[in-house]
DNA sequence: TTTACTGCAAAATGTTTGCATAAGG
DNA sequence: CCTTATGCAAACATTTTGCAGTAAA
Protein backbone atom coordinates (compact mmCIF):
# COMPACT_ATOMS: atom_id res chain seq x y z
CA UNK A 1 0.00 0.00 0.00
CA UNK A 2 1.64 2.80 -1.02
CA UNK A 3 -1.02 5.87 -0.08
CA UNK A 4 0.05 8.18 2.79
CA UNK A 5 -3.35 7.82 4.32
CA UNK A 6 -5.23 6.23 6.82
CA UNK A 7 -7.95 3.76 4.80
CA UNK A 8 -9.73 3.27 8.29
CA UNK A 9 -10.14 6.85 8.83
CA UNK A 10 -11.45 6.90 5.26
CA UNK A 11 -14.20 4.50 5.90
CA UNK A 12 -15.14 6.12 9.30
CA UNK A 13 -15.29 9.52 7.75
CA UNK A 14 -17.86 7.77 5.29
CA UNK A 15 -19.41 6.40 7.41
CA UNK A 16 -20.23 9.43 9.99
CA UNK A 17 -22.25 11.18 6.93
CA UNK A 18 -24.50 8.45 7.14
CA UNK A 19 -23.36 6.51 3.99
CA UNK A 20 -21.75 2.66 3.72
CA UNK A 21 -18.05 2.86 2.68
CA UNK A 22 -18.17 0.68 -0.02
CA UNK A 23 -15.42 -0.52 -1.94
CA UNK A 24 -16.33 1.56 -4.49
CA UNK A 25 -16.37 4.77 -2.42
CA UNK A 26 -13.08 3.92 -0.99
CA UNK A 27 -11.37 3.50 -4.36
CA UNK A 28 -12.93 6.52 -5.97
CA UNK A 29 -11.62 8.87 -3.09
CA UNK A 30 -8.67 7.22 -3.35
CA UNK A 31 -8.17 7.76 -7.48
CA UNK A 32 -9.24 11.05 -6.71
CA UNK A 33 -6.12 10.99 -4.32
CA UNK A 34 -4.14 9.61 -6.96
CA UNK A 35 -5.05 12.15 -9.71
CA UNK A 36 -5.00 14.95 -7.74
CA UNK A 37 -3.12 16.94 -10.16
CA UNK A 38 -5.78 16.54 -12.89
CA UNK A 39 -8.76 17.57 -11.02
CA UNK A 40 -10.16 14.70 -13.13
CA UNK A 41 -13.64 14.29 -14.53
CA UNK A 42 -15.71 11.46 -13.66
CA UNK A 43 -14.44 9.41 -16.67
CA UNK A 44 -11.12 10.14 -15.90
CA UNK A 45 -11.95 8.52 -12.52
CA UNK A 46 -13.15 5.65 -14.23
CA UNK A 47 -10.61 4.77 -16.71
CA UNK A 48 -8.29 4.99 -14.18
CA UNK A 49 -10.09 2.65 -11.65
CA UNK A 50 -11.02 -0.07 -14.29
CA UNK A 51 -7.67 -2.36 -14.92
CA UNK A 52 -7.45 -3.09 -10.84
CA UNK A 53 -11.82 -2.72 -10.70
CA UNK A 54 -13.24 -4.51 -13.90
CA UNK A 55 -16.44 -4.40 -12.86
CA UNK A 56 -16.85 -1.29 -11.51
CA UNK A 57 -19.50 0.79 -13.49
CA UNK A 58 -19.50 4.71 -15.19
CA UNK A 59 -22.51 5.31 -13.34
CA UNK A 60 -21.50 4.22 -10.00
CA UNK A 61 -18.66 6.46 -10.60
CA UNK A 62 -20.82 9.48 -11.24
CA UNK A 63 -22.93 8.47 -8.68
CA UNK A 64 -20.15 7.86 -5.41
CA UNK A 65 -18.41 11.47 -6.96
CA UNK A 66 -21.77 13.60 -6.94
CA UNK A 67 -22.59 11.32 -3.34
CA UNK A 68 -19.32 12.23 -2.35
CA UNK A 69 -19.48 16.06 -3.41
CA UNK A 70 -22.86 16.54 -1.33
CA UNK A 71 -21.53 15.36 1.92
CA UNK A 72 -18.86 17.04 1.65
CA UNK A 73 -15.81 14.38 1.26
CA UNK A 74 -14.92 15.97 -1.64
CA UNK A 75 -15.34 19.11 -3.99
CA UNK A 76 -16.88 20.21 -6.88
CA UNK A 77 -13.97 22.04 -9.25
CA UNK A 78 -16.42 24.45 -11.69
CA UNK A 79 -13.95 24.37 -14.98
CA UNK A 80 -14.38 26.53 -17.79
CA UNK A 81 -16.11 24.18 -20.43
CA UNK A 82 -19.05 21.21 -19.33
CA UNK A 83 -18.01 18.70 -17.54
CA UNK A 84 -18.03 18.61 -13.74
CA UNK A 85 -14.47 18.28 -12.29
CA UNK A 86 -13.41 16.75 -8.51
CA UNK A 87 -10.95 17.26 -5.70
CA UNK A 88 -10.29 15.62 -2.76
CA UNK A 89 -8.84 18.20 -0.91
CA UNK A 90 -11.40 20.16 0.73
CA UNK A 91 -9.08 22.64 2.05
CA UNK A 92 -9.31 26.07 1.05
CA UNK A 93 -7.31 27.00 -2.07
CA UNK A 94 -8.40 28.57 -5.23
CA UNK A 95 -7.78 27.51 -8.66
CA UNK A 96 -5.58 28.65 -11.74
CA UNK A 97 -7.32 27.30 -15.37
CA UNK A 98 -5.64 27.35 -18.54
CA UNK A 99 -7.04 27.47 -21.69
CA UNK A 100 -4.76 26.33 -23.57
CA UNK A 101 -4.22 22.99 -21.90
CA UNK A 102 -7.08 23.08 -19.93
CA UNK A 103 -5.42 21.96 -16.64
CA UNK A 104 -6.43 22.99 -13.43
CA UNK A 105 -3.86 24.00 -11.38
CA UNK A 106 -4.19 24.55 -7.73
CA UNK A 107 -3.22 27.61 -5.80
CA UNK A 108 -2.83 28.03 -2.44
CA UNK A 109 -2.37 31.43 -0.87
CA UNK A 110 -2.91 31.98 2.71
CA UNK A 111 -2.23 35.72 2.98
CA UNK A 112 -5.30 35.89 -0.19
CA UNK A 113 -7.56 33.26 1.95
CA UNK A 114 -7.28 36.34 5.04
CA UNK A 115 -7.29 38.76 2.48
CA UNK A 116 -10.57 37.52 1.27
CA UNK A 117 -11.67 36.54 4.66
CA UNK A 118 -11.05 39.57 6.51
CA UNK A 119 -12.35 41.55 3.56
CA UNK A 120 -15.89 39.50 3.73
CA UNK A 121 -16.05 40.77 7.40
CA UNK A 122 -16.80 43.54 6.59
CA UNK A 123 -19.46 43.28 3.82
CA UNK A 124 -22.80 42.42 5.02
CA UNK A 125 -24.55 40.59 2.95
CA UNK A 126 -28.52 40.55 3.15
CA UNK A 127 -30.62 37.40 2.84
CA UNK A 128 -27.93 35.15 1.81
CA UNK A 129 -25.51 32.60 3.31
CA UNK A 130 -22.06 31.70 1.98
CA UNK A 131 -21.48 28.60 2.02
CA UNK A 132 -17.70 29.31 -0.01
CA UNK A 133 -16.16 31.72 -1.83
CA UNK A 134 -13.17 30.70 -4.39
CA UNK A 135 -10.94 33.00 -7.04
CA UNK A 136 -10.35 31.33 -10.49
CA UNK A 137 -7.71 33.07 -12.36
CA UNK A 138 -8.15 31.96 -15.99
CA UNK A 139 -5.45 31.84 -19.08
CA UNK A 140 -2.51 30.65 -20.56
CA UNK A 141 0.34 28.89 -19.70
CA UNK A 142 3.11 30.11 -21.61
CA UNK A 143 5.25 27.32 -22.30
CA UNK A 144 2.34 24.77 -21.86
CA UNK A 145 5.50 21.73 -21.39
CA UNK A 146 6.80 23.93 -18.28
CA UNK A 147 5.15 24.51 -14.76
CA UNK A 148 2.96 27.34 -13.12
CA UNK A 149 5.07 28.94 -10.21
CA UNK A 150 3.64 31.69 -8.45
CA UNK A 151 5.86 33.70 -6.51
CA UNK A 152 5.93 36.72 -3.75
CA UNK A 153 7.26 39.91 -4.72
CA UNK A 154 9.36 41.73 -2.51
CA UNK B 1 -38.11 50.47 -29.72
CA UNK B 2 -37.18 50.13 -25.90
CA UNK B 3 -33.99 49.07 -25.55
CA UNK B 4 -31.42 51.82 -23.47
CA UNK B 5 -28.80 51.45 -26.34
CA UNK B 6 -27.72 51.81 -30.06
CA UNK B 7 -28.38 48.88 -32.27
CA UNK B 8 -25.87 50.32 -35.14
CA UNK B 9 -23.36 50.85 -32.07
CA UNK B 10 -23.95 46.95 -31.66
CA UNK B 11 -23.70 46.21 -35.49
CA UNK B 12 -20.15 48.53 -35.54
CA UNK B 13 -19.07 46.20 -32.88
CA UNK B 14 -19.95 42.92 -34.42
CA UNK B 15 -18.06 44.11 -37.55
CA UNK B 16 -15.37 45.50 -36.31
CA UNK B 17 -14.51 41.54 -34.71
CA UNK B 18 -14.58 40.59 -38.32
CA UNK B 19 -18.09 38.91 -37.88
CA UNK B 20 -21.15 40.11 -39.91
CA UNK B 21 -23.92 41.59 -38.18
CA UNK B 22 -26.82 39.23 -38.69
CA UNK B 23 -30.31 39.57 -37.46
CA UNK B 24 -29.61 36.42 -35.20
CA UNK B 25 -26.59 37.60 -33.70
CA UNK B 26 -28.25 41.35 -33.12
CA UNK B 27 -31.58 39.41 -31.61
CA UNK B 28 -29.41 36.97 -29.49
CA UNK B 29 -27.15 40.17 -27.74
CA UNK B 30 -30.72 41.67 -27.52
CA UNK B 31 -32.45 38.64 -25.51
CA UNK B 32 -28.79 38.51 -23.30
CA UNK B 33 -29.30 41.94 -22.21
CA UNK B 34 -32.93 41.49 -21.54
CA UNK B 35 -32.27 38.10 -19.53
CA UNK B 36 -29.56 39.88 -17.96
CA UNK B 37 -30.70 38.98 -14.11
CA UNK B 38 -30.81 35.37 -15.65
CA UNK B 39 -27.74 34.91 -16.24
CA UNK B 40 -29.42 33.00 -18.94
CA UNK B 41 -28.20 29.55 -21.04
CA UNK B 42 -28.65 28.71 -24.70
CA UNK B 43 -32.04 27.54 -24.36
CA UNK B 44 -33.44 30.13 -22.31
CA UNK B 45 -32.46 32.64 -25.04
CA UNK B 46 -33.86 30.52 -27.57
CA UNK B 47 -37.58 30.25 -25.95
CA UNK B 48 -37.14 33.83 -25.24
CA UNK B 49 -36.81 34.76 -28.93
CA UNK B 50 -38.53 32.03 -30.27
CA UNK B 51 -42.02 34.46 -30.01
CA UNK B 52 -40.65 37.26 -32.19
CA UNK B 53 -38.17 34.71 -34.13
CA UNK B 54 -40.29 31.92 -35.50
CA UNK B 55 -37.50 30.42 -37.74
CA UNK B 56 -34.62 31.02 -35.12
CA UNK B 57 -32.87 27.73 -34.53
CA UNK B 58 -31.54 26.45 -31.35
CA UNK B 59 -27.99 25.27 -32.75
CA UNK B 60 -28.13 29.07 -34.19
CA UNK B 61 -28.11 30.08 -30.60
CA UNK B 62 -25.41 27.67 -29.52
CA UNK B 63 -23.11 29.04 -32.27
CA UNK B 64 -23.40 32.62 -31.82
CA UNK B 65 -23.61 32.84 -27.88
CA UNK B 66 -20.13 30.51 -28.86
CA UNK B 67 -19.10 33.01 -31.09
CA UNK B 68 -20.23 36.26 -29.35
CA UNK B 69 -18.47 34.91 -26.31
CA UNK B 70 -15.04 33.96 -28.38
CA UNK B 71 -15.08 37.49 -29.94
CA UNK B 72 -15.34 38.92 -26.09
CA UNK B 73 -18.89 40.42 -27.04
CA UNK B 74 -20.19 38.83 -24.34
CA UNK B 75 -18.95 37.04 -21.31
CA UNK B 76 -19.67 32.72 -20.34
CA UNK B 77 -20.24 32.57 -16.72
CA UNK B 78 -19.45 29.54 -14.96
CA UNK B 79 -22.44 27.82 -13.16
CA UNK B 80 -21.97 25.16 -9.96
CA UNK B 81 -23.69 22.36 -12.54
CA UNK B 82 -23.38 21.56 -15.95
CA UNK B 83 -24.38 24.35 -18.74
CA UNK B 84 -22.78 26.95 -20.24
CA UNK B 85 -24.52 30.61 -18.89
CA UNK B 86 -23.93 34.15 -20.75
CA UNK B 87 -24.14 37.40 -19.63
CA UNK B 88 -23.94 40.63 -21.84
CA UNK B 89 -22.15 42.57 -19.65
CA UNK B 90 -18.48 42.32 -20.62
CA UNK B 91 -17.28 44.70 -17.71
CA UNK B 92 -15.14 43.11 -14.66
CA UNK B 93 -18.08 41.97 -11.84
CA UNK B 94 -18.50 39.02 -9.83
CA UNK B 95 -21.28 36.65 -9.06
CA UNK B 96 -23.04 35.29 -6.25
CA UNK B 97 -24.01 31.95 -6.83
CA UNK B 98 -27.68 30.55 -4.84
CA UNK B 99 -27.27 26.88 -4.91
CA UNK B 100 -30.97 26.58 -3.54
CA UNK B 101 -32.47 28.87 -6.52
CA UNK B 102 -29.83 28.52 -9.42
CA UNK B 103 -29.77 32.11 -9.53
CA UNK B 104 -26.40 34.04 -10.40
CA UNK B 105 -26.63 37.57 -9.10
CA UNK B 106 -24.28 40.00 -10.19
CA UNK B 107 -21.87 41.45 -7.75
CA UNK B 108 -20.07 44.88 -8.69
CA UNK B 109 -17.52 45.87 -5.33
CA UNK B 110 -15.09 48.49 -7.03
CA UNK B 111 -13.18 48.21 -3.85
CA UNK B 112 -12.81 44.35 -3.64
CA UNK B 113 -11.77 44.76 -7.92
CA UNK B 114 -9.12 47.58 -6.38
CA UNK B 115 -7.80 45.24 -3.60
CA UNK B 116 -7.66 41.97 -5.67
CA UNK B 117 -5.82 44.26 -8.52
CA UNK B 118 -3.41 45.23 -6.04
CA UNK B 119 -2.84 42.19 -4.57
CA UNK B 120 -1.96 40.31 -7.88
CA UNK B 121 0.16 43.07 -8.85
CA UNK B 122 2.57 41.52 -5.61
CA UNK B 123 2.31 38.06 -6.96
CA UNK B 124 4.62 36.80 -9.96
CA UNK B 125 2.84 34.20 -11.78
CA UNK B 126 5.90 32.70 -13.51
CA UNK B 127 4.98 30.65 -17.30
CA UNK B 128 0.91 32.14 -17.21
CA UNK B 129 -0.65 34.55 -18.87
CA UNK B 130 -3.65 35.65 -16.85
CA UNK B 131 -6.55 36.84 -18.61
CA UNK B 132 -8.65 37.53 -16.08
CA UNK B 133 -9.71 36.69 -12.75
CA UNK B 134 -13.26 36.15 -10.63
CA UNK B 135 -14.34 35.12 -7.52
CA UNK B 136 -17.43 33.89 -7.18
CA UNK B 137 -19.64 33.37 -3.68
CA UNK B 138 -21.61 30.57 -3.75
CA UNK B 139 -24.42 29.69 -1.01
CA UNK B 140 -27.73 29.47 -0.82
CA UNK B 141 -31.06 32.56 -0.52
CA UNK B 142 -32.02 32.65 3.12
CA UNK B 143 -35.61 33.69 1.47
CA UNK B 144 -35.73 32.91 -1.90
CA UNK B 145 -38.38 35.55 -2.97
CA UNK B 146 -36.13 38.08 -1.53
CA UNK B 147 -33.14 39.79 -2.68
CA UNK B 148 -29.22 39.29 -1.93
CA UNK B 149 -28.49 42.64 -1.29
CA UNK B 150 -24.57 43.65 -0.20
CA UNK B 151 -23.80 46.56 2.01
CA UNK B 152 -20.65 47.79 3.64
CA UNK B 153 -20.22 47.95 6.94
CA UNK B 154 -18.84 50.62 9.00
C1' DT C 1 -31.89 -9.59 7.35
C1' DT C 2 -32.69 -5.16 6.13
C1' DT C 3 -31.49 -1.25 3.68
C1' DA C 4 -28.50 1.09 0.85
C1' DC C 5 -25.62 0.61 -3.13
C1' DT C 6 -24.01 -1.26 -7.61
C1' DG C 7 -24.06 -2.57 -12.48
C1' DC C 8 -26.23 -2.40 -16.54
C1' DA C 9 -28.69 -0.50 -20.25
C1' DA C 10 -31.72 2.74 -21.67
C1' DA C 11 -33.23 7.52 -21.50
C1' DA C 12 -32.57 12.25 -20.92
C1' DT C 13 -29.93 16.35 -21.42
C1' DG C 14 -26.82 19.46 -23.48
C1' DT C 15 -23.98 20.56 -27.38
C1' DT C 16 -21.79 19.98 -31.92
C1' DT C 17 -21.66 18.82 -36.78
C1' DG C 18 -22.53 18.52 -41.84
C1' DC C 19 -24.62 20.20 -45.45
C1' DA C 20 -27.88 22.55 -48.52
C1' DT C 21 -29.92 27.17 -48.51
C1' DA C 22 -29.97 32.06 -47.38
C1' DA C 23 -28.20 36.51 -46.24
C1' DG C 24 -24.48 40.01 -45.49
C1' DG C 25 -20.86 42.93 -47.30
C1' DC D 1 -20.94 37.60 -56.41
C1' DC D 2 -18.36 35.53 -52.88
C1' DT D 3 -18.13 34.36 -48.39
C1' DT D 4 -19.96 33.52 -44.09
C1' DA D 5 -23.88 32.29 -41.39
C1' DT D 6 -28.32 29.87 -40.76
C1' DG D 7 -31.67 26.05 -40.18
C1' DC D 8 -32.40 21.59 -39.83
C1' DA D 9 -31.67 16.95 -38.43
C1' DA D 10 -28.67 13.75 -37.12
C1' DA D 11 -24.64 12.65 -34.30
C1' DC D 12 -22.17 13.06 -30.19
C1' DA D 13 -20.99 13.62 -25.39
C1' DT D 14 -22.20 13.73 -20.79
C1' DT D 15 -25.10 12.67 -17.07
C1' DT D 16 -29.23 10.55 -14.99
C1' DT D 17 -32.56 6.96 -14.24
C1' DG D 18 -34.95 2.53 -13.23
C1' DC D 19 -34.52 -1.71 -11.69
C1' DA D 20 -32.94 -6.41 -10.55
C1' DG D 21 -29.29 -8.22 -8.02
C1' DT D 22 -25.46 -7.58 -4.38
C1' DA D 23 -23.01 -6.15 -0.49
C1' DA D 24 -22.69 -3.51 3.88
C1' DA D 25 -24.06 -3.07 8.54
Amino acid sequence: MHHPYNRAALQQQIASSGLKATHQRIVVYEALMELHDKHPVAEDVFLHLKPNNPTISLGTVYKTLDTLAENGLIKRVLSEKGSNRYDADTTAHNHIYCSKTKEIVDYRDEELEELLTSFFKKRHIENFEISNFFLQLSGSKVDPDKQVIITRLK
